[in-house]
RNA sequence: GGUGAGGUGGGUGAGUGGCUGAAACCACCGGUUUGCUAAACCGGCGUACUUGGAAACAGGUACCGCGGGUUCGAAUCCCGCCCUCACCGCCA
């Protein structure tokens, strides 16, 4: 959620980033500092008649201390009155405030200056492309679900009986190697420092709405509505949530998390070769980053998390590009996303398997999730994350490219974890 | 699921109608003292909104789990809700 204040100072700005994000109620500006003026006016009036009604309390108890009881029911009277109005306004501020925040939180964040416009997925900019060759995996092609068929790791028709469609069952070396990666994930996320934490899988509607799933978005969510619980979409909504409601200090940062966890979708309208086998699924693993950040550092901080993914994707020896996401296709909370894609051989596509973002002050500012400046001031802190990595894709890139008609083979980085180098 | 206790500032914890935005202690920050550390002493130390100001800062309002009520006036009294803890039951 973007500040008011901001808005008003920024106007322009607002409306411009707006505009390469192909946002179309452009109004909702105007609209917002309109609310805001009626919200702030209506403040300003009930506080000068609180501050009236209090002062002719203390001065009431006086009197009655004094004994000087008719002087004391006259000023009774005229509290009486203020009574009556303060009700009304009070009534009225909260109106204000709540239609305000109703439109405040329809506004996506401001794009990056680097934001390239654009309103699909075809207008992302290639930022790092892949420069070498890329594997068909053999045999002309053969797609994950059919390897996994093959060598017995992936059963997706048992989750369809167990569950239902999207909730893929591993078993044996597929079910190693998922381990395999999450550890090896892990692992390497500790290394480059960010404390393993272990959350929550199910998150109440304050954290949700913390990082941006609430509202609008509760469709995309498993809701437990007898505990009016969700199931996470991301390890982001629960990691993101343990500094909610904190101010920090500034020699706090950089605070640096990772957690893995299941992450459950709906997906709700998905359909065709999009969602084959693993390549889009109700439940995944990932493993998430997580970084608070000084406003000053959170882009220097995006780029080591760039790196830091690139060095995972390397080691796994697998064919990947970088996206800069256009205006139109930027998350609502986002104001600069990097996508990594890896290639499927098998399937001779592309498929992401990580999304890197910096949100700025967005998410601080609904998690009112602050720091103190050198000066004492406080003022909202930077959030990011990203997937290092997504898995079942990656499995299914592993596959399909390591497969040279006869066996798959491990990348050499997995072996200690999974403790055998081919599938055959 | 049953029973009981309780929710006050970063922490412990006082406070049963006006002098309480809130004692005291701890933690934290600044200073004095100091060979270093420690101790002692002095001072500071919540958040949000808002008015004025370039700012420092000054004023106003709200906030003692949340919402409502009683009252001229509520942390304090009343009602509803939420949450936490303890014990019992069940249980990986």
């Amino acid at each position: 959620m973007l500040q008011v204040n901001f808005i008003e100072n920024n106007k322009d700005l607002v409306i411009n980033g707006l505009g390469v994000r192909g946002f179309k109620e452009i109004d909702l500006v105007e609209t917002i500092i309109k609310k805001d003026t009626l919200r702030r006016n209506t403040q300003s009036e009930l506080d000068k008649l609180l501050a009236e009604r209090n002062q002719a309390s203390k001065v009431i108890g006086k009197l009655f201390s004094e004994g000087k009881r008719e002087e004391a029911e006259q000023m009774k009277n005229r509290v009486t009155e203020i009574k009556a109005a303060v009700e009304k306004l009070n009534e009225a501020l909260n109106a204000a405030k709540q239609d305000l925040q109703q439109a405040l939180v329809q506004l996506p964040n401001i794009p990056h200056p680097s934001v390239p416009p654009g309103n699909t997925d075809a207008d992302n900019e290639v930022f790092k492309a892949w420069e070498g060759e890329l594997p068909n995996g053999g045999e002309a092609g053969t797609p994950h679900w059919e390897l996994g068929k093959k060598f017995n790791l992936l059963d997706f028709d048992l989750g369809v009986k167990i569950t239902g469609s999207g909730f893929p069952v591993f078993l044996g070396k597929g079910a190693k190697l998922e381990r395999s990666l999450i550890s090896f994930f892990l692992d390497e996320a500790t290394k480059a420092g960010y404390l393993e934490v272990v959350p929550p899988l199910m998150v109440n509607s304050a954290s949700a709405y913390g990082t941006g799933q609430l509202p609008d978005k509760e469709g995309q969510m498993y809701h437990i509505t007898e505990d009016e619980l969700y199931l996470i979409p991301t390890a982001e909504v629960p990691i993101t949530n343990i500094y909610r409601d904190t101010i920090l200090k500034e020699s706090d940062f950089p605070i640096k998390l990772c957690g893995y966890t299941p992450c459950f979708r709906r997906e709700a309208g998905s359909y065709g070769k999009d969602v084959r086998g693993l390549n889009r699924v109700h439940q995944f693993d990932k493993v998430e980053i997580v970084r608070f950040e000084h406003p000053e550092k959170s882009y220097a901080a995006l780029e080591d998390m760039l790196l830091h993914v690139e060095s995972l994707l390397d080691r796994l020896e697998l064919p990947y590009r970088i996206l800069r996401l256009c205006g139109g296709d930027l998350g609502f909370t986002s104001a600069l996303t990097f996508d990594f894609e890896v290639w499927a051989g098998g399937q001779g596509r592309w498929l992401e398997v990580s999304s890197v973002s910096n949100f700025e002050t967005f998410q601080a500012n609904r998690l009112k999730l602050r720091y103190k400046d050198a000066n004492g001031k406080t003022n909202l802190a930077h959030t990011l994350n990203g997937s290092a990595l997504a898995l079942a894709r990656i499995v299914a890139a592993l596959l399909e490219n390591n497969f040279d008609g006869q066996v798959i083979r491990i990348p050499e980085v997995l072996q200690p974890y999974t403790g055998f180098d081919v599938i055959e």
